[in-house]
DNA sequence: GCAAGGTC
């Protein structure tokens, strides 16, 4: 008998039904002489540090360092503390009797690293045997899992990111509980002070731009506007240049010829520039721009969006949600068309549905090479029956989404006038002649800045005006905003832009700062460590978190760089760069990085809440 | 009591 073993029951009994099989059995499904089974994520963790013997916290331990790292069952918290998960120790135990009476086991696990982890953790935990082979594949169509199957690697292909998967997986648990510790109990508050590789840096970015925000010193700075009139039309033009000083936007403001001052038509033409601009509709959702998307929309947190997104993928009314990646592959594109027809009759964007019915389909969106573990958001194409208010919008987000990005461009004329009047005043208007995928949801633009005309009217170079108005304009810059939960979804992804080194870079942004799936629970760490804390939609650092941030904000585990610093090293260990070296080097941080926190800690001033 | 990673 082969057994095969997916990341999670949907996958599993996807690929059963690709077999044929149909048995359904507690835990796996059977059929055509194979058994198909599944993990529900990680099933084992590495061990709590009292399973290798360090006891309580207690200085004494650190920096725990243990000569084999041990796996053992997820765990629940309860009201007795953190107990093995039921669920999962059940799982476990349906697959281990499963592996004893197979031939083979064919792992079919995601097609990423942590995919690989979460198998070989169950194999090796259940010190298992058996002959393995991995099925890679990226999308679970049918033609795709049947090619896999025929493609078949031997499981030895995969050890060595295997090995970049456990080195992470040690690296992160190393320098974590050993930091935590550290500064929880030299901080000599009772309660626990977290640190990590993806947490410190998050709770970093927050503060810094909190502080960057307080302590910023607003500039004023002066403009003049002037109100051309083109036969009963008025628009705003505003002056090329701002000033420092009142004084010299009062002497511009002195000079404009208006009716005022007697001049009938003192308003000349120098340009009219217009020309037209293409913008793309936006890809498809994934996860990380969804839940952006509802933040702004509804407010949804990023937590909220994810479990209403995990109730409709639970329903069968989308596909897999944690995805980071906004592309589909030709495969799963074929569908498409059927998929719009689905919606022709959605109260809301049923027209724009019947409109791309048939028409030509804009690909941008397609591109199998950029999807990863898995595709983009889409709607299943099952009709969705009584949803709460806010898994329709959610669901609505997802199919409009889907509208937009298979949509048209939209075509904006964007348009710059050039007025002399005294000095140069600029008018500038931007009008949406086609609007292709802004339909959908009928939004209106973002990009539009406070001085631009909605409509400019028509003149033309050479032409007096008469200046029926003229304003001076004081203004104050002003500072970054603070982050909320859309704006740091967004900065967690492309941390790595601001970062020089090239090579570092790119490491970053194959994997930003945590991972579409576990951004949302960072976020809610956060909160619960109570460093952070929600102010209106914005996240702002509390005492605690400040407090925290000024110890740490030198050291690397505040920096997003050691991230993209570990995936360069892991992503070498997996085209076979030695293991040890890096494990040396993480031990070797995480003994400095204790002592520097067991002393760092002693300076803290925390008030205890 | 603690990390980050995955998912019901």
């Amino acid at each position: 008998m082969k057994v095969i073993i997916a990341e999670k029951p949907s996958v599993g009994r996807e690929i059963a039904k690709v077999f044929g099989a149909t048995t359904k059995k507690d835990g796996y499904m059977e059929g055509k002489g194979y058994t198909f089974t599944w993990a529900f994520g990680h099933l084992l963790q590495l061990a709590a540090p009292q399973e290798y013997g360090y006891y309580g916290w207690n200085v004494q331990n650190l920096p725990m360092l243990p000569q084999k790292f041990k796996l053992s069952v997820r765990k629940v918290k309860t009201k007795d503390g953190m107990v093995e998960d039921p669920g999962v120790r059940k799982q476990l135990d349906i697959i281990k009797a499963l592996f004893d009476e197979a031939t083979e086991i064919i792992v079919a696990t995601d097609a990423g690293r942590e995919g690989e982890l979460i198998f070989r953790y169950i194999y090796y935990y259940l010190k298992c045997k058996k002959p393995f082979k991995r099925l890679w594949i990226s999308s679970q169509t049918d033609a795709a899992i049947k090619e896999g199957f025929r493609n078949l690697k031997p499981g030895s292909d995969y050890d060595a990111l295997f090995n970049s998967a456990h080195c992470r997986s040690q690296s992160d648990w190393l320098v974590g509980m050993n930091a935590t510790q550290a500064l929880s109990l030299s901080s000599g508050t009772r309660s626990v002070l977290s640190l990590g590789r993806v947490q410190t840096p998050t709770l970093a970015m927050i503060c810094a731009r909190y502080l960057e925000n307080k302590n910023f010193v607003p500039q004023t700075y002066y403009q003049v506007s002037i109100q051309p009139d083109k036969d009963g039309q008025v628009f705003k033009a505003v002056s090329e240049k701002n000033f420092k000083t009142k004084e010299e936007a009062q002497a511009v403001l002195d000079l404009v010829e208006d009716v005022t001052l007697g001049f009938p038509q003192g308003g000349h033409i120098l340009s009219v520039e217009a020309k037209p601009r293409k913008e793309p509709p936006p890809l498809l959702h994934d996860l990380s721009s969804l839940q952006q998307e509802a933040n702004k929309r509804k407010g949804f947190t990023a937590d909220q969006t994810l479990t209403l997104l995990q109730n409709l993928y639970e329903s069968k009314l989308v596909t897999y949600p944690r995805t980071g990646s906004r592309y589909i592959g030709d495969d799963v594109y074929a569908g498409v068309p059927a998929l719009i027809d689905k919606f022709m009759d959605h109260k809301e964007f049923g027209k724009q549905a019947t409109l791309l019915s048939g028409a030509k389909l804009n690909k941008r969106s397609v591109n199998a090479k950029k999807v990863t573990d898995h595709h983009a958001i889409l709607p299943t194409g099952e009709t969705p029956h009584q949803l709460s208010a806010d898994q329709q919008a959610i669901y609505d987000m997802v199919a409009g989404r889907m509208l937009e990005a298979f949509h048209q461009d939209c075509i904006k004329e964007i348009t710059k006038i050039t007025v002399q009047s005294g000095s140069k005043f600029i008018a500038s208007g931007t009008v949406i002649q086609t609007a292709g995928w802004r339909l959908v949801f009928n939004d209106k633009d973002e990009e539009k800045k406070d001085e631009e005309n909605a409509t400019l009217p028509k003149v033309t170079q050479g032409e007096n005006l008469p200046v029926t108005d003229k304003a001076l304009l004081e203004k104050q810059t002003k500072p970054k905003p603070l982050y909320n939960e859309a704006s740091l979804l967004k900065a967690l992804e492309t941390a790595g832009k601001e970062i020089d080194d090239e090579e570092l870079r790119q490491a970053m942004k194959d994997s930003g700062l945590g991972t579409p799936a576990t951004r949302a629970a960072m976020i809610e760490t956060l909160l619960k460590r109570n460093y952070i804390s929600r102010e209106k939609k914005n996240l702002v650092p509390t005492e605690t978190g400040l407090a925290v941030y000024e110890v740490v904000k030198h050291q690397q585990i505040a920096q997003a760089e050691l991230t993209g610093n570990w995936e360069k090293r892991l992503e070498e260990i997996r085209s076979g760069a030695s293991v040890s070296a890096f494990q040396e080097e993480i031990k070797t941080y995480t003994r400095a990085i204790t002592q520097e926190l067991l002393q760092a800690g002693k300076g803290m001033v925390i008030k205890v809440s």
